[in-house]
DNA sequence: TACCAAAATGATTTTAATTCATTTAAACTG
DNA sequence: CAGTTTAAATGAATTAAAATCATTTTGGTA
């Protein structure tokens, strides 16, 4: 049982495939999955077209290849853009921002994700696990006192990576680049401005609530004077 | 020029198209795009292969008239759903239920949707007219002083659909339905706690910020009124 | 009723995915 | 190291389905 050989040998195999997998995210990047077509992969990759079909069932089976490869680097990204020592919400920003600048240059092979998914099935467990890293982030949190222990961690996940990629999407639309107040904003909402002693102060002048009581008043008053 | 014939013919002509995307959507749904064959499609529309193309270019096309009908429907929906006479918080609210409950509903005609759009282009004005269901809400909480002027609509936007979005896509995953939460934390987010204010404020004290935002509201508004 | 144009048809063509009989290369054996 | 076996690669052939188009049918009009 002499080891390298065998070695040699997966790794010759591990290679092609991964140019496979370089050829075939270059294609449908460029071409969208249906007008990729796999004598095309197959060129870029340097192999023949049967060749692609002993790494991959399918087409579908090869995007699926490509969009999984993606998600596990990113989850490997992620790891390394946040700050073991931070606090949940920096470690949040972190992440909101490594994850909205990666969608961003990536932008088609995010979009291919939905290609691989046609509907509810269990492929794409790369997205899962990307998930998780977000989920650890907010639990640790939680289990720290950051945040409060009846955080939803689940329903503020579909917040986070909602929102972010339909920003994306929307940044995409316009020809616009990264903007960080997304981020921001995104951060605002989720985690609040929790520096909350703006109540204390209303203690003995017209409250402000008052204010707008009467203010709401006039305003009534103006729109009810009807066409000016 | 007798009109009757015309528009007999037009009637006729429009019912077979309005069959036709029938027969696309339940096909398209159940067997997704690329498992849907045109043969099928023109089988259950009663209709020749042929036909279906002397009506849409292609399958793609057809998939994007799919679509589009439904966002329009969607559209149309919407505006039914939201009282006119609520306030912005309150329209927001039956939007977002309507949404959420719509997509469920549908999740397979959703999901199409980004088979339609490859990539970042110009089709399916459909969904960006939905959209301006939502602007015109914001805007218009804007314009009386519910919301704060400084309002970031479009970012919002973002953050109202792809929550939404993707809780009906965990929903679907786990197999769950309609959940009310999700729509409560959501404007929760969006319209609560915000500006400074203790964030377990039950009396909601508006800040000086909110009173100043709203005295330049309507002082804007006073100055659209013309010249005085 | 005869005519014309629009609409519909489905057999044929085209395109691209997938298969598989054959070839080539690599690994193992004595 | 020649011979043998096994694995990998090839690309021509097959298959499936989209798209086309010459032909037929239909509905309106004179």
């Amino acid at each position: 049982m002499s080891a390298t050989p065998r070695n040699t040998s997966r790794e010759r195999i591990e290679a092609r495939e991964s140019t496979i997998l370089d050829a075939a995210e270059g294609i449908f990047s460029r071409s969208g999955f249906d007008g990729a077509k796999i004598s095309d992969i197959a060129r870029a990759a340097s192999v023949a077209e049967g060749t692609v079909y002993l790494y991959y069932k399918n087409k579908r089976d090869l995007l699926a290849g490509v969009v999984g490869r993606f998600w596990s680097q990113l989850t490997q990204g992620a790891e390394d853009a946040i700050d073991p020592q931070a606090d949940a919400a920096q470690q949040l920003e972190q992440l909101a921002r490594y994850h909205l600048q990666s969608i961003l240059d990536q932008f088609e092979v995010v979009s291919l994700t939905y290609r691989a998914r046609p509907q509810q099935e269990q492929d794409l467990d790369q997205v899962r696990e990307y998930v998780r890293v977000f989920d650890r982030i907010m639990q640790r949190g939680v289990d720290r006192g950051e945040l409060p222990a009846d955080t939803p961690i689940g329903q503020l996940g579909d917040v986070f990576f909602g929102t972010l990629e339909f920003s994306a999407r929307t940044l995409k639309l316009r020809g616009q680049a990264y903007d960080h107040s997304i981020v921001s904003n995104l951060l605002l909402l989720m985690l609040g401005r929790r520096h909350g002693d703006a109540g204390t102060n209303g203690g003995n002048n017209p409250s402000n609530r008052d204010l707008m009581q009467r203010l709401e008043s006039i305003q009534e008053q103006l729109e009810k004077r009807g066409a000016w």
